[in-house]
DNA sequence: AGCACGCCGACT
DNA sequence: GTCGGCGTGCTC
């Protein structure tokens, strides 16, 4: 007799040995199976259960000794047999697990979790329990616990109880002897997004007195208390925040039954206002012939990528809206992509404005329960409009026509953690398998999709004149230099402070922006220097207004501020051009102008970045500073002004973009200005004015530009002309990751050298090589992306990872990453 | 990576 | 006899 047999992606396959694996189905499930289900099958020697997908099922009569499958977690598939193909796809491309690229697919309203719990076996009465407990205290200890909450616990409960010492092996030694069943049970998180809160048990004399009496022995649990006793309660997050408690403060005040904690659901509706029912909009003859271009590619019936390279203010967006339009027409769905930044409230109600209820929106700012409603509505066919970040490229559309990817030249279409997918190549994908459209569209193309373009891979259509043919803004460079020779040590050159003026006297608005992702400032000590150091990282602390403390960026480390230097008791001095830092220059200047500021500081709650550019907006406010935030979709007819405090910032940033970064960011915020009847101006301070990729951006030329810096890339073998894979290793052991990375290395050279044209780079440290107590050092192969290629790398890693003399080093690939 | 299994030495 | 530590090998 044939026995139904399934191919299992499991989730508790790593790296090294993840595969499909076969297992037998049970007669009860055969008629409800099918590819896309999740199920819970057993795993390894010790048969733990384990969550995995079928891929795949087939008949054989020989089964050997297969295990069979626990049960089905799905009563229909989550995954289409597309997307399953992308998740094994994923997994040879990208050197992460089949699981991993399922993960991220799925709505985490979707996903199991999987608890461990313990309890008594049926019918074994106490005696039967310690009499086969023996003499050993420790397993004594484990019926203790298990008794005092009733014959069934969670792991958890035991961890607190025996504090840490390892009780795996008490555990499988009474399991074994069949007195206690250790199992897991799944549960699933489809509930609404909920945060930990905490409140005092006692009243806030009694804290204050206890958190007193608790400063000397434990600080942060006083500060916990004195903080709840000032405010009653207060998120766990924000205790974290303010205080720099960690989660085990927290839980021990807890178990002192000193605070209480519970879980408070948060609400948070995808705030967009639906926008008044428009007509799909007219298009200007540029346009036009766009749109008319990209269709006719689409209408081949067969996958095409086209790139739509349209100067800042040309108004790719009614392209896509007609586009759009158009396949809605013809049945067809299309998911639009758009960079993080870019998913405004109010660019969500422009796009319901033309198309009302059939957009879906996938962003990670909504709680769990309204990404799995929006799954389920693009699933079932109710949703043909997708509008969503880097993770929407998944979406499990109906018949898909088309994938637009905005501004596709941003970095945050990169995964930065697995699977470390690019959406670009997730798309590509996706259209080819569809026969859809793949529409990339920027003012800054990526070099490489401009290559592609022009080497025709790609068809290319361009927009080169604004809407209603506005000029583009008039831009100086300044040579900061030359301010400082001049005796101006500020961050505000003289000829940006006269252009300051003449707006403000005009009435007309200006935004500045500060090339720079950290806002916070670093902290030093004016008389020896000093600056405080993350303990647990190669970094500064930088100082955060909101809470007073020193924070690491990386890790997450805090420590309260003092006033003076800990080593030599001398004064310390607060700087950095922080945002906060121009601000202050700003109003020394001009007493009276109003000023606001936008950055991770001013930008924390929802809905406050809409709040500020309204405000910006509506009140006419005559200065904006901000950092990378306002590069970004900004449309205001009255900014007439644009400064940029610092080229060169991004510039050093050490990775083969770096320049193409700049250039883009420049060339969109110099874009802002001028939008309205005024034409506009910009300034530019560099302390490289000769610097070329400056000089290009002051001018917007994108061509000169692309031009040169191909050349460069070709020189250095980045891509388009070669593709750059990254064998990052982490581990505490500093000479352990070193000598990883050199094992891995000389397998490459011994397998390449002369054989292919690559070149081998490294190890090299990161740009902060140390994070959490962790070294941080990688390979970096230039080499084109083949087969084989990425065959002897997912090798190597499996080597690395599995070879005893590298053990506490955890090894990683990735291609083409952002740093 | 987990996790079982086997082996060893320490302690009682 | 009990316990913890450590090296080895496997995952349908």
């Amino acid at each position: 007799m044939d026995k139904l047999i399934a191919k299992i992606a499991v989730a508790s396959a790593n790296y090294q040995i993840d595969k499909p694996y076969d297992y037998i189905v049970p007669e009860e499930f055969s008629d409800e199976i099918s590819s896309g289900m999740r199920v819970l099958v057993p795993f390894s020697r010790s048969n733990r259960k384990t969550e995995g997908i079928v891929l795949s099922l087939y008949k054989t009569s020989d089964c050997g000794k297969l295990k069979s499958i626990f049960s089905l977690l799905d009563k229909a598939p989550v995954l289409s047999d597309e997307l399953l193909k992308l998740a094994l796809w994923m997994r040879e491309r990208f050197f992460c697990t089949v699981y991993e690229a399922v993960k991220a697919m799925l709505p985490s309203g979707i996903w199991y979790s999987l608890n461990s719990v313990c309890r008594i076996a049926d019918g074994v009465s106490r005696e039967e329990a310690y009499d086969s407990a023996g003499h050993s205290e420790k397993q004594r200890l484990l019926l203790d616990v298990l008794y005092a909450h009733g014959g069934n616990c969670e792991y958890r409960d035991l961890e607190i109880a025996f504090g840490g010492s390892d009780i795996q092996d008490h555990i499988r030694r009474l399991s074994s002897k069949g007195i206690i069943i250790y199992d897991k049970i799944e549960t699933r998180r489809i509930n609404d997004k909920t945060i930990g809160f905490a409140t005092l048990c006692i009243s806030a004399e009694e804290a204050l007195d206890i958190a007193v009496s608790k400063k000397r022995a434990a600080p942060s649990q006083a500060a916990v208390l004195k903080m709840l006793a000032d405010y009653g309660g207060a998120t766990v997050a924000d205790i974290r925040y303010l205080t720099g408690a960690g989660n085990n403060t927290i839980k021990r005040l807890e178990q002192s039954g000193l605070i209480c904690l519970e879980q408070i659901d948060v609400f948070r509706r995808p705030e967009y206002k639906e926008g008044e029912k428009r007509e799909i909009p007219k298009l200007s003859q540029q346009q036009k012939a766009a749109f008319d271009g990209i269709l006719s590619v689409a209408g081949t019936g067969r996958a095409g990528a086209a790139l739509l390279y349209g100067i800042t203010g040309s108004g790719k967006t009614s392209v896509y809206v007609c586009l759009i339009d158009e396949l809605l027409k013809q049945g067809k769905s299309t998911i639009l992509l758009v960079p993080e930044i870019a998913l405004t409230p109010q660019m969500l109600e422009t796009f319901s404005s033309y198309f009302g209820d059939a957009i879906a929106v996938v962003h990670s700012s909504l709680s769990a329960g309204e990404r799995y409603d929006e799954w389920k509505r693009i699933k079932s066919g109710a949703a043909k409009v997708v509008i969503g970040t880097r993770s929407a490229v998944f979406a499990p559309v109906q018949n898909l026509g088309m994938i637009i990817i905005d501004e596709e030249h941003e970095d945050t279409y990169k995964s930065e953690n697995a699977p470390r997918y690019h959406a670009r190549d997730v798309a590509k994908f996706r259209c080819s398998k569809n026969n859809a459209l793949l529409l990339m569209g920027s003012a800054t193309p990526d070099i490489v999709s401009m290559y592609n373009a022009r080497i025709g891979k790609y068809s290319l259509f361009s927009i080169s004149e604004r809407f209603n043919q506005k000029n583009l803004p008039q831009v100086r460079i300044v040579d900061m230099k030359r301010e400082i020779r001049n005796g101006n040590g500020g961050n505000l050159s003289s000829v940006l402070i006269k252009e300051l003026e003449e707006n403000i006297l005009r009435g007309e608005q200006s935004i500045l922006f500060l090339n720079r992702r950290g806002t916070s400032k670093l902290i030093s000590c004016c008389e020896c220097g000093f600056t405080y150091k993350c303990p647990r990282c190669s970094v500064s602390l930088t100082y955060h207004s909101a809470n007073g403390r020193l924070m690491c960026h990386y890790c997450g480390y805090s420590q309260p501020a003092g006033v003076q230097c800990p080593e030599c008791g001398g004064r310390l001095n607060f700087t950095g051009a922080g945002t906060q830092k121009i601000e202050d220059e700003l109003s020394s200047i001009f007493p009276g102008i109003e000023i606001i500021r936008m950055d991770t500081d001013t930008v924390s709650g929802a809905g406050s970045h809409d709040l500020i550019l309204s405000r910006f907006r509506d009140e006419k406010i005559p200065i904006l500073i901000g950092t990378q935030m306002v590069t970004k979709g900004l449309d205001f007819p009255n900014v007439t002004l644009v400064g940029v405090i610092s080229a060169d910032q991004s510039l050093y940033s050490g990775d083969y973009r770096s320049s193409e970064r700049t250039f883009s960011l420049i060339t969109q915020v110099v874009g802002r200005s001028g939008r309205g009847d005024v034409p506009g101006r910009a300034v530019i301070q560099t302390f490289t004015p000769e610097n070329q990729v400056i000089k290009q951006a002051a001018a917007q030329d994108y061509d000169g530009f692309y031009n040169s810096e191909l050349e460069m890339r070709r020189l250095q073998w980045c891509p388009p002309f070669s593709d750059l894979f990254y064998i990052t290793a982490v581990g505490q052991n500093e000479t352990d990751v070193l000598r990883c990375l050199s094992a891995a290395k000389k397998i490459l050279e011994k397998e390449l050298i002369g054989k292919a044209d690559v070149r081998i780079l490294g190890p090299a440290p990161f740009f902060v090589v140390r994070v959490n107590n962790r070294f941080r050092y990688r390979l970096i192969l230039s080499c084109k992306d083949e087969k084989i290629i990425r065959e002897l790398i997912s090798n190597v890693i499996i080597y690395c990872t599995s070879n005893r003399e590298f053990k506490g080093v955890t090894v990683y690939g990735d291609i083409n990453a952002n740093q």
